[in-house]
DNA sequence: CGGAATTCGTAAGCAAGCTTATTATATCCC
DNA sequence: GGGATATAATAAGCTTGCTTACGAATTCCG
């Protein structure tokens, strides 16, 4: 059997590129885009992309999965001196508070935001029991009937944490 | 607010109560409804419901809050002698492997499963910021558009995780 | 009864997640 | 320049979540 490299359906949802990372892809070019994006990001909220905030979130793009705060550390060790868990911590608060960064419930571990999706639109996460990789797919619609049925018993939503495990397009062979 | 269609089995009880438990309500039956609907799912599956078992139970019905395993010990030690991490954790495995306790990845806590939902339809969880209790909702519809769109890019959902964050209806006041 | 299987207790330990406290270094802005 | 403000580094430590290892107790069942 050759690689399955079955073509994604892209008829999807408002979605171009595909929900779930290629493992053939290129990175390079990815985690490129999504540091110039941090940047704008940054310079339109006139926030500062420090160069630590910038290794972290580097640490994070090396892939598709998401790290613990621990691998965080030990990823951005190769490269400079082990820094303490409460810089990566702030680094990851500064990251998150400005949507570059999730962090992944289920695991207690942290996930770079590829893409750049509105920030008030909610998405889901699929995360791949085989390969740990996570892609992302948008939830409004499913967020719109959450929200429904929790108001229905005066519950005022805030943030909801929608992850779902199960096998990767990938790893299903 | 909709009246969702109650299919259920012989032998269960519906659905009847709000999925938020009112401060004030009874819950000392409340709590003994469980433990005797405890009793009958044991029965019924030949599993034995044993003391520490039971008391893990009783620990985590005593407030409708997730409890971490650490929380739980020091409930148990108020009348016992402490009890190991060891035992508490296994008397929650064998408690969420019968569908009696619920985990709350967000939280890394347990929490008792009140009502007697269909084990295999989906539930969410409405976790409230100020008191820290949680109502469960039926989320077998969201659950389906979920599965539905995971599929679309070749993901083969196992386990998903709906946990909703915000403020209850008792403590928006 | 007596062996097998399940459950429980004891003891110890480890890793991850996250924090407090304090001092140093940049950066901003007047 | 120089004070105020934001950011980072250093150092230490705490809590929680969870595990391994092993022996004792209980229960099941032929």
């Amino acid at each position: 059997m050759g690689t399955h490299a079955k073509v994604l359906k892209a008829g999807q949802m408002s979605l171009a590129k595909p929900t779930f990372p290629a493992p053939d892809h290129d990175h390079g070019r990815c985690t490129a885009e999504a540091m110039t994006h941090a940047e704008q990001v940054c310079a339109r909220r006139a926030q500062k992309f420090t160069p630590i905030r910038r290794q972290v979130l580097q640490a994070l793009l090396s892939s598709h999965r998401p790290l613990g705060a621990y691998e965080v550390i030990d990823e951005l060790a190769k490269s400079m001196p082990r820094p303490a868990p409460i810089t990566v911590y702030r680094a990851l608060d500064f990251l998150m508070a400005n949507g570059l960064v999730h962090r992944i419930e289920s695991r207690n571990a942290f996930l770079a935001c590829a893409h750049d999706h509105d920030e008030t639109s909610m998405v889901a996460f699929l995360i791949c029991d085989h390969c740990g990789s996570v892609g992302e797919i948008p939830a409004a619609p499913v967020a719109q009937s959450l929200t429904a049925a929790a108001r229905a018993s005066g519950f005022v939503p805030k943030l909801s944490v929608v992850e779902i495990a199960g096998t990767c397009a990938h790893c299903r062979k």
